[in-house]
DNA sequence: ACCTCTTTGACCTTTCTTGACCTTAATACT
DNA sequence: AGTATTAAGGTCAAGAAAGGTCAAAGAGGT
């Protein structure tokens, strides 16, 4: 398949995120678009539809003088927070097991856990997670 | 980030408030647009976008002959997270009055609540509360 | 032919910068 | 004391410098 505009920018962004050193990028978007001789909205589009947050991504702007689109990719942000959930579960569900807390108890904590941290970035959730097993197991300790 | 002049102007007050004793100084206007070669109503731009309320900050000034502005950090964010949490808290009380929960369970959640948010950021400690709150009214409704 | 993804361009909104003009406060001069 | 002068800071609007939106037209694949 014949690579569109579109996918050649994607590329170009991508190499430009691997080649930075905290997975961030700052981009002026008629820079880029001068750079690939398009139109600015080209570029709008592109991260619009490859670099969303369910891909892995989340973009940032300001309009104005001095303007830039910031792009970072926090796939791995992601896992560890991920990481942190399940451990943090396991947890749990191990506290169920040897009956240190009921069910309903059990899943009173999971529900607003996961509600609770829905709205938190990555590296907030997985910091929270941590915390938050301490915590419990602080509390059972006593 | 390419910095913009308010920018620039932002940061350079920030490190004097840091540098500051009391969380607090006072600029002359002139001398800092002075000092950025700007006019001095760039001064109050930045002033006016950047040290709000919102953000935690408290401006006064003085017009005239040995005028003055004056910027202070607030713990305005940490009154409000404060307040989030008294309101958490009362909520759970009231879960205990009318039975919803038990008496362990409340100290529990009372316990994984302050101390799973002891790091957070005062604005981050808001958004966590409310979010709890709401969260455990979620899971109870059902 | 039809459907989906791309490409473009006209127009919109936000943010920043500058400058002319206004208000207030301290001080100097009657 | 009362007024004039001077030394601050405040306001507001215009213009420039970004990025955002949206819809229409184009391209490619089935």
């Amino acid at each position: 398949m014949k690579k569109s505009l579109a996918d050649r920018i994607e590329e170009y962004i991508k190499v430009l995120i691997a080649r930075s050193e905290a997975q961030q990028i700052e981009i002026q978007r008629v820079e880029l678009a001068e750079t690939f001789s398009c139109v600015p909205s080209q570029v709008t589009y592109v991260i619009g539809t490859r670099f969303t947050e369910k891909a892995g991504y989340i973009t940032e702007s300001r309009r104005g003088g001095k303007g830039f689109i910031r792009i970072s990719c926090c796939e791995l942000d992601k896992e560890a927070a991920w990481e942190s959930r399940q451990e943090l579960f396991i947890f749990i569900d191990r506290l169920l097991e040897v009956e240190s807390i009921s069910q309903k108890e059990g899943e009173m904590l999971k529900h607003v856990i996961s509600k609770s941290s829905k709205e938190m970035a990555p590296d907030q959730k997985s910091q929270f997670f941590d915390a938050f097993k301490y915590a419990l197991a602080d509390f059972l300790k006593k």
